[in-house]
DNA sequence: TTATGTGAACTAATTCACAGCG
DNA sequence: CGCTGTGAATTAGTTCACATAA
């Protein structure tokens, strides 16, 4: 097993959440253990791959039996942070924003967005989804008091770097940026860029290659 | 240069979507051409790695100039099977649905959301984002009247299978799966499947990161 | 026999290094 | 020189093949 807990691959990484969503199924249900054959069988993975992933972990699972799921949750958690929920900020409440405040899998996973942000005076003052919407000259403050430190970044490509600068200055760490536009930010800040169109692309190139090749059309 | 279009891999395509953002703003500016480094730095992106994803459409540039960006869009959106706009249809008019139905991000793509079909009786015969909303029951109906190819899925995990099956009996080729669900299609499908989770699980494990190798709290 | 775990082989993708052109 | 274009080297990720344990 390897107990590397810093070199664990991205793709694996990228992964873990659907494995989570696998075996937290499978606890609803009672079930007690499952093989990596069993998770890799629900989301059309090699199981080898399954295996390995979550061998980065450190965990040992028992041959026949598989890995107990608790502590499968659990390590998986940990190898992702998530162990503690997480609170967030959102910045922008576009219609991207809004659904992403309404989007109930988050929560799941540890994210909770508390609370948002957006220059439109209509929305400042109500709440969307739940959770309250203030000016973004609030920002600071609210950060301060709140100590989160995770942004989601929402806004149109024209307001994308002010609203970033606005969230590092006011001692945001992680941004997830949603946002078409390249963020300039100091070193100790992390950013994932988060691009719907990449995957549509990829759609439509498989889709355009099925015809091509003769489905019916 | 490359010209084999079948093979283009796909982190590559998934990277044209961003080229195209980024020459289509220099076009605007009235700019004639780009080279693989403008765009590298506008994306931080290795300019080598550009200049070989441009390659596998078969443009060819000029040394000390680059590409005529005209062409450029041209081949990308060809690449991209862009050429002309497609028509998308969504079922599931949710949060994350509605959101899409609104975001015209998609629009700069070529993809069009024509019309939106759910099950709840409340949303049936309204707009959203002055899409229409239909009953599934509709689907049949309409898919062959407007001859759709690619629908978007966007429906809670467990209406997933069943809404996909009836997109699939409807004639739908294409899906864009938004559900945390593993669906199960003939074999003329393709289906893409979209995981928000992916990236929050990067960014935390790469913010825990940093934590832990001491940044200000 | 059915699972884990892992070194080894393979495949894919990125990056390097450099030739050639305007 | 600053750029394209591309073979070669490198790195990363996946898959195979097999040892091992219950």
């Amino acid at each position: 097993m390897n107990n590397d807990q810093n070199s664990i691959p991205s793709p694996s990484i990228r992964r873990f959440p659907s494995y989570l969503q696998v075996i937290k199924k499978l606890e609803e249900e009672n079930r007690e253990t499952v093989s990596a054959t069993d998770i890799a069988e629900a989301l059309s993975l090699n199981p080898v791959q399954v295996r390995k992933d979550i061998g980065y972990t450190g965990i040992t699972g028992t041959p026949k039996i598989g890995y107990e799921i608790q502590e499968l949750i659990n390590v998986l958690m940990q190898a992702l942070g998530w162990q503690n929920a997480r609170h967030a900020l959102l910045v922008g409440t576009g219609a991207l924003g809004s659904a992403l405040l309404g989007y109930r899998g988050f929560d799941e996973y540890g994210l909770h967005i508390i609370a948002a942000f957006d220059v439109n005076p209509e929305l400042i003052g109500s709440t969307i989804h739940g959770k309250p919407v203030f000016g973004l000259e609030e920002l600071p403050n609210w950060v301060k008091r709140s100590r989160v430190k995770i942004g989601v970044l929402t806004v149109p490509a024209e307001a994308a770097q002010s609203a970033c600068d606005a969230m590092v200055d006011a001692g945001i760490l992680g941004i997830w940026n949603f946002s078409p536009v390249k963020l300039n930010v100091p070193d100790h800040v992390v950013v994932q860029k988060e691009d719907l169109s990449s995957g549509l692309a990829l759609l439509s190139v498989r889709l355009s290659k099925r015809l091509a090749d003769g489905e019916i059309e």
